[in-house]
DNA sequence: GACCAGGCACATC
DNA sequence: GATGTGCATGGT
């Protein structure tokens, strides 16, 4: 595919108004699966700060987070916000990562993205956007990851339909772009930067560097 | 004080 | 299968 199609005119608008992203902001394929988790309907700012946590207790390594007690780790990750819930989905990630692979990430790079993600969507607590995130960002493999954001900002611009699910919209984005990890990467963190700076679920999207595309419509104008 | 943030699983109908 | 609800901190 080498055609000019809306997201990729979507894509260089953003790309020129905010520049690359560079995602994921970790130092480590490690950091970016527990920051995946972390993130779970959470402001990064606050993931952060539990990723900081972690660092400081020097548990920020498969084996500490499998070792370490559920309780323990809640403590630890307390500022990410539903921290008994995301204590258990941390380590049942980490759990099996432990547990089929030796605690070591690199083995996963050679697998299939369809094999990782049959994998990853079988532990409780990683669910579609978890598992793309963790094979995109920390794999480097070209799987679309698909957020509130991308739901919101495509609704807006009427690239999808309200009613569209995420399967339906990643098919929708994959189709509209060349299947590659810098791309897909950038694509995706741009449109968090949209949807943090301006199309907010209340607000008018004033500013928006894809309001030149069509009219933004947010729901309170419908 | 209300709203929002890189979701997900589970209960109920 | 679709829809509703609980989970929780911290910034605006």
């Amino acid at each position: 595919m080498n055609r000019q199609t809306k997201l990729l005119d979507f894509y260089h608008a953003m790309l020129s108004a905010y520049g690359p992203q560079n995602w994921w902001p970790a130092d480590s394929p490690f950091e970016i699966m527990v920051g995946a988790v972390l993130t779970q309907n959470t402001s990064w700012q606050n993931v952060e700060k539990a990723i900081l946590n972690l660092k400081n207790a020097d548990v920020l390594n498969a084996e500490a987070i499998d070792q370490l007690s559920l309780e323990d780790l809640a403590q630890l990750i307390k500022p990410a916000g539903y921290f008994n819930i995301k204590a258990k989905r941390l380590k049942n990630l980490i759990h099996w990562l432990c547990s089929q692979y030796d605690g070591d990430i690199s083995p996963l790079a050679r697998q299939s993205i369809w094999s990782l993600q049959e994998q990853l969507l079988a532990i409780n607590g990683i669910g579609r956007e978890t598992a793309d995130s963790i094979i995109l960002y920390a794999l480097e493999k070209p799987t679309f990851v698909v957020d509130t954001y991308t739901y919101r900002i495509l609704t807006r611009h009427f690239c999808i339909d309200v009613d569209a699910d995420y399967e339906r919209i990643k098919d929708y984005c994959q189709s509209q772009l060349e299947e590659d990890v810098t791309l897909y990467n950038e694509y995706h963190a741009l449109l968090v930067c949209v949807g943090k700076n301006h199309c907010k679920p209340k607000a008018k999207c004033a500013g928006c560097p894809l309001e030149k595309f069509n009219h933004c419509t947010n729901p309170q104008e419908m």
